[in-house]
DNA sequence: CATGAATGAGAATTCATTCAT
DNA sequence: AATGAATGAATTCTCATTCAT
């Protein structure tokens, strides 16, 4: 996960992967059949959890907007914790030499995009196209969250999320 | 170009590269340094041009929202010109085996920070981090477009326009 | 045995070797110094039990031809029990890697050729090259038995031995 | 050639074949897609010169017997020029594995069957199985002519030669 | 200028062998 | 005695780069 996520999914050698794990290279083939399975589980893996983690968030009681903020808190917390894997986060998306989106992506935009429509059945937000809504949503919160992973002194957590979450819920327009 | 875009920045290969360009291998050496140099050259002409049309279309005249939206549809169209770009425009953020994102791409955040401070001047939008408004805007916008790129049936490019600013402008909540 | 006759002396693993033999690949560390001795060893079992055999043949009472005929009797019906071992005998004759033949191939074919030249000396057959028929009796009797184990419908075993005792005895010179 | 031919189809290594052929590791991927396609290609090369000159010699005019001894003495010439294409011809016969080079094998015990018939015909052998018969005497020159690639000091070839056409012909029995 | 054959460093993969349990 | 996880040397294969033509 570790060399994944700092070389890149292609950068990644046997070698280093083998060096950081503190095996011989011969060792990693014990566990995955070539270099591609070892890709694939791994990033597998290492999003299986972050998902799970969101899916917590979401299944919580409360308002959307409760909900939201959770499942905000959720992503970055886990982001803090595994600074490294923002790039696996990003390539999930769409990954190198598929031009498909990766399922577990798509499996979690299509549980956000089930939220908002109950949100909108409720009254709570408006009546919009909920997939796209999911899409814009999910990606403008990753966009703050990587953007945060790099930087050197990012503010505190909460300012980016209130931000979020206001603009998110209420738009950048004036209403004076 | 194309085979950048196609097979990813790593995966590229010179040979496939020169057979796509009709030369031989030798010959692309004549005018790269090496292949370092021939993928950022490629990258950064690829790019180049649609942040100008994206800049010309912040550069007219008018409300912050008529420049958002011309800029929205400058970038849409680039991408409907140039789908298989669309990789490219994705790596431009976080490059493989880099932290540090790319030059053009802060340049132009700043940009569009710059653009939302005038905006907050004017009174048109309200007052909050300009940066971080130009990072969520910028790449949700960036989700919607790239979407529709993998998308075998999308919806009219104006609908999504429509959303987007909507969204952005006015946020998810409902008034009612 | 089952795996180098299987898979050739080469191709064949430990791996394999320790699960054909239902045991883990260490042990056989256990019984065996290296792979080489295991190969030696196996192959010298496998062929000792058919010399065996021949021996007990050429070594009954009558004439030549009663004799050889016995010798033949023996190696094909071996090879009609262990199909899988011509490959192995194939190999005893001039072993990958080496330019010398396998000893027990030239002890073999001694033995023939002393008892060809009792033949001479008794007059059942005529003065030459005791050595070179050994060597070409051998060979012609091994192509036949060699071809039955890959024939679909190989004919029935008396007539490939009848064919063989025939032209080896008499040629195929017409008389008529 | 000579590298498989000296250390065998299995041990030869790319490297080794590199060396010997007085150019880098990756040059020979130039002209072979893999190491199978270069085994595979300089076992067919090399044998189909062999059968060239086989198969000239059988075309000549003239006798079963005439024709017969010319193929012998292409057949020992041939190896004569190139000792170290023993090994090569012997697998030809019974491969590694399951490959299925040995067509070349099949049509030249066909072609020495057709001829043995025409002089079944002609009266001037008896009436065999003629694919059995060219199996025998196929692999009883085989035999000859290998064991004199690995001897010190061979007979002279005239001797072997006489003596293979003796006992083909007339048999080893006496007719005192 | 252009070529493309040749190069060789570097990466992935295999497998005999060891050794702590 | 037996195990099998771990090892790493050895091998195949890829591809950016060079250079004589």
């Amino acid at each position: 996960m570790r060399v994944i996520a700092r070389r890149g999914m292609t950068a990644a050698t046997m070698q280093e992967i083998a060096e950081e794990a503190g095996v011989a290279k011969g060792t990693i083939y014990l566990y995955f059949k070539d270099r591609d399975a070892l890709v694939d589980k791994t990033f597998e893996r290492a999003i299986t959890e972050l998902l799970k983690r969101i899916d917590a968030a979401l299944a919580t009681e409360g308002t959307f907007e409760q909900k939201l903020r959770a499942s905000l808190v959720a992503k970055f917390s886990y982001f803090q914790e595994h600074r490294e894997f923002f790039r696996l986060y990003h390539a999930l998306r769409y990954p190198e030499g598929k031009r498909r989106t990766q399922k577990q992506y798509d499996e979690q935009l299509a549980r956000m995009a089930s939220m908002i429509e109950d949100a909108m059945q409720s009254g709570e937000i408006r009546r919009m196209d909920s997939k796209r809504l999911a899409l814009i949503i999910t990606e403008a919160i990753s966009a703050v969250m990587i953007r945060r992973v790099v930087e050197e002194n990012p503010p505190p957590v909460s300012a980016d999320i209130d931000l979020l979450m206001d603009t998110i819920l209420d738009g950048i327009r004036s209403h004076s």
